[in-house]
RNA sequence: GAGCGUAUGGCGCAGCGGUAGCGCACUUCCUUGACAUGGAAGGGGUCACAGGUUCAAAUCCUGUUACGCUCACCA
């Protein structure tokens, strides 16, 4: 499932990453030959689209209230159809391979349908109702917005310290501490701790509530602290959300004292001074007139936590008002008991506590919306208030017939649906819902949802709780929507920020793609979507692993320059020679890991596979060690060589095509000659065909390492003694029968990869020519004649070294193989791979010691 | 206040019970016919701190410190 964008949205570098991770999946599961549906779309959002056209309207001067409600929504469309989902071209940019032709979009007509069905049937089982509470209302909007689009912002205000004069008694008061004088107009009560000394006494007593002489009662209740501020707190139910339990729990009135611009209204309540005033206005007036009038104890400096619009950036005020609501307690039940039970299950598994956390204090969700744009609440209105809502408008009217016993006149509720309640069908609403279609069969409950942790609650929660609603088995069990939630990282800056606009330190995905190639853009995000932290993206990574793209091509251009042509009827399991059977040994060692990367969502080791086995193994080694072979007059060697090679390079982008997939097509299409290939509709190499070989190739492993070692120690002495690229001589004293046989084997190689001229295998009895520099490696020691006298105190000195640090680790080894406890209680591998390590050493210093000896006798 | 997370070479990160790895940066050398967006060889870390468990701890447990994030907050 595809998490749907929103519709006025681009591509931001967040987006890149889920994306990046949603087709990795797709693209792997198909080469898997899997069935695969990645469902795409947009929601509509309500604010943020309606916030556009708007600010569009606005500049040609017309209001939307000008037009009208339906000439707005008309010109809503117009601008969907014109701008709306850019995203989605960006995505292609990226190479999101998703099922493009099944696009759906939360107010289209399936999903309109979808959401009527939705509504009334909730509306009948008694989940949807209307309710008079306090709600965040935006007075720039002009609609409540739920409690997840409300910031706290922390901001410096002071606290105000009124005189409430108590009634009856001259000259005594109760100071009260508010960060918001202007409430005051809306006070019911003044609130102190039933056990607090101070005020215990004035429980039951009336306060003269300054500017409007109404009377207010002193009530006890324990959220009165006696800590803070004055311990006694005025009580203005209507307008803040504490006070409006208190205000329940004491029978007080809640006084709406606010209109919907945030002004002091119209009614009996607000002295006719205040009426009209915006409420920042209306503080500074209040303070003043409190003041004259004595009131005011003391101000002092105070910081405090301010609620803000999320997409108004405007202080929100808390509003008694009626609306829509779900109860979403009840629908949280299945849904928790869901991932506990592991039906659904969070990667990584820690997310499970913040979904707990919230689903488990979950409150009634608001989802009317005082808005245009959106879908309109199905319910309607008759004369007396009585509501009518059923799935089509036919039934509406036939209801209310029915219920007046004639014909009058109805009225449609004027609210939509947050959208978010329209987001929260889409994981069976897209298939198809509430038809039974064939999709909804075969691909509901769905396999993973791939999203960032900041929507676990706007929208995975939400998808939970509805989905198990309306999905049921034949039991009437919920269903589930999903089986995995994977919740990724936060794509942040090269220092850790976060990016932000205003900061100046966003990167802009498609700036990238331009610079370096999308596919290193997707390599980037997926080597560094490790589980569990934060992806810290900086610019020089991503020029890495464009390097890369880069190093790939230059291998396929050797390869072509070699004649290394893809043959599909080549088996490899007819490889003979040790370093065609170890590279494909590595390369099943590196499907392996790339495979499980992917499926236990670890990108970032699927990526390092690849990248270390491509680079390191069959670039670095691979590639080299064939040289001399292509070169040689072993035709059939040859032959097998280049059948092998271009087979690995196939095989290896093609598992590299989930992560990078326009150059690995790019390069199979130049390989393969046919311009139309994909790896989309390939299969995966299937590693059991390799079955009866594995071993053998594995084992070929060890003489390529061996060969690896001795040529690299050859290189480290040619570069510490300044040697330059020239030729030299090299002796080889094998001593094991094994070695020797690699040492015959490979001379071709050694010859061209460490530039040795004049080649000799030594018996064990032999000498080393005085003038030769001794390298020890494992199973063999190596000589290599310089034809000058050699620095004797030097050699002996770098041996020594040798020794020494050889030594140490035989200490330590017998050490520990000593120690009973280890012995006894150590698994028996651990022990034996010691043992084994042991071995080695010991014989490694048998050979520095011999060596020493040798150089010694010179002097 | 509650919950979650992070502390590993200059930087960015893996590893999460068996004697520290990767990329970038750094040093030296290299225009040999895939590639200088490259090749070869190197240097660099007592894995935040203090205890504990274990034959064995960067890795598990407890505590401390620092820094993030999320949720709830005091009017």
């Amino acid at each position: 499932m595809m998490p749907p964008p929103n519709v006025t949205g681009s591509l931001h570098i967040g987006h890149a990453l889920t994306f990046t991770i949603q087709d990795i999946l797709t693209r792997y599961y198909r080469l898997q030959g899997r069935d695969v549906l990645w469902q795409p779309g947009m929601d509509h959002a309500g604010i943020a689209t309606q916030m556009v056209v708007e600010r569009q309207l606005d500049a040609q001067g017309i209001s939307r209230h000008d037009l009208g409600r339906e000439k707005f929504i008309d010109k809503v469309w117009e601008w969907k159809e014109q701008s709306g989902g850019m995203i989605f071209k960006q995505l292609r940019r990226l190479g999101a391979s998703a099922d493009w032709s099944r696009q759906r979009f939360t107010m289209d007509d399936g999903l309109c349908t979808a959401v009527r069905k939705a509504f009334v049937r909730m509306y009948k089982d008694g989940l949807i109702y209307q309710d008079k509470r306090l709600v965040n209302w935006d007075p720039k909007l002009h609609t409540s917005i739920s409690d997840l689009e409300v910031v706290t912002k922390e901001r410096k205000g002071h606290l105000w310290h009124i005189k409430y004069p108590i009634e009856g008694e001259k000259n005594s008061y109760i100071i009260v501490a508010t960060t918001r004088p202007e409430t005051m107009l809306g006070d019911t009560g003044v609130a102190v701790h039933p056990e607090d000394e101070r005020y215990k006494h004035l429980i039951g007593k009336n306060v003269v509530l300054p500017l409007t002489n109404r009377l207010i009662p002193i009530v006890g209740d324990e959220h009165a602290d006696p800590e803070t501020g004055t311990g006694a707190v005025k009580i203005t139910p209507a307008h803040d959300f504490n006070d409006f339990e208190v205000g329940k729990r004491h029978n007080l009135p809640m006084l709406n004292i606010m209109d919907e611009n945030a002004h002091l209204n119209d009614t009996d309540t607000v002295p006719e001074k205040y009426r009209g005033l915006f409420r920042d206005k209306a503080r500074k007036v209040i303070v003043e007139d409190l003041e004259a009038l004595g009131l005011l104890d003391k101000i002092t400096d105070h910081v405090s936590q301010v609620p803000y619009g999320d997409r108004s950036d405007v202080v929100v005020e808390p509003m008694l008002m009626d609306q829509w609501y779900v109860d979403a307690q009840t629908l949280a039940k299945p849904a928790i008991k869901a991932i506990e039970d592991g039906d659904t299950k969070f990667v990584p598994a820690n997310w499970e506590k913040t979904y707990f956390q919230w689903m488990r204090n979950i409150q009634p969700w608001c989802i009317s919306r005082q808005l245009w744009w959106g879908h309109r609440i199905p319910v309607w209105h008759g004369p007396d208030g009585t509501c009518f809502c059923e799935e089509t408008d036919e039934a509406v009217f036939t209801a209310a017939e029915k219920h007046y016993g004639k014909t009058v006149e109805l009225v449609q509720d004027n609210d939509v649906l947050d959208t978010w309640f329209s987001s929260g069908l889409w994981s069976f609403s897209t298939l198809g819902w509430p038809d039974k279609t064939p999709e909804l069969g075969r691909y509901y409950p769905t396999s993973v949802l791939v999203t960032g942790f900041d929507i676990i609650f706007f929208w995975v929660a939400r998808m939970m709780m509805m989905s198990m609603h309306f999905m049921n088995d034949e039991n009437g069990n919920g269903l589930v929507p999903f089986k995995d939630i994977y919740i990724h990282a936060l794509v942040r800056d090269e220092k850790g920020q976060k990016m932000s606009k205003s900061k100046g330190n966003v990167i802009d995905p498609l700036i990238l793609c331009d610079k370096y190639g999308a596919d290193s853009v997707r390599f980037t995000l997926a080597a560094m979507a490790a589980q569990g932290r934060d992806i810290a993206l900086g610019e020089s990574r991503v020029e890495g692993y464009r390097n890369f793209a880069t190093k790939l091509w230059n291998a396929t251009r050797f390869c072509e320059l070699n004649g290394c042509t893809y043959d599909a009827g080549f088996d490899l399991n007819t490889a003979t020679h040790p370093v065609n059977q170890w590279v494909i040994s590595e390369f099943v060692k590196m499907q392996e890991a790339v495979k499980n990367g992917i499926e236990q969502y670890k990108f970032n080791e699927a990526a390092n596979a690849l990248y270390h086995f491509a680079w390191g193994i069959f670039c670095d080694w691979y590639i080299e060690l064939t040289k001399p072979i292509l070169a040689g007059n072993d035709e059939a060697l040859a032959t097998e060589t280049k059948k092998v090679t271009s087979t690995i390079l196939l095989e290896m982008l093609k598992c590299l095509s989930p992560i990078m997939p326009f150059i690995s097509d790019e390069i199979a299409r130049n390989l393969l000659n046919d311009n139309e290939f994909s790896f989309m509709t390939e299969n995966w190499f299937d590693v059991r065909k390799l079955s009866t070989k594995i071993d053998k190739y594995n084992t070929a492993g060890r003489a390529i390492n061996w060969l690896v070692e001795t040529v690299t120690a050859i290189r480290s002495m040619r570069a510490e003694k300044n040697l330059g690229g020239k030729p030299i001589p090299l002796q080889i004293k094998p001593s094991t029968d094994e070695a020797a046989a690699w040492a015959r084997e490979f001379e071709p190689l050694l010859r061209s990869l460490a530039r040795v001229e004049e080649f000799t295998i030594m018996a064990g009895s032999d000498e080393f020519a005085p003038d030769a520099i001794q390298l020890v490696v494992s199973d063999a020691t190596l000589g290599v004649p310089l034809g000058s006298v050699i620095d004797v105190a030097a050699e002996k000195a770098r041996l020594t070294r040798e020794m020494e640090k050889t030594q140490k680790e035989i200490d330590s080894l017998s050490g520990r193989l000593a120690n009973e406890n280890f012995v006894s209680k150590a698994p028996e591998h651990v022990v034996n791979g010691y043992k084994q390590q042991l071995d080695d050493l010991k014989a490694a210093k048998a050979k520095l010691d011999e060596a020493f000896e040798t150089v010694s006798k010179i002097a």
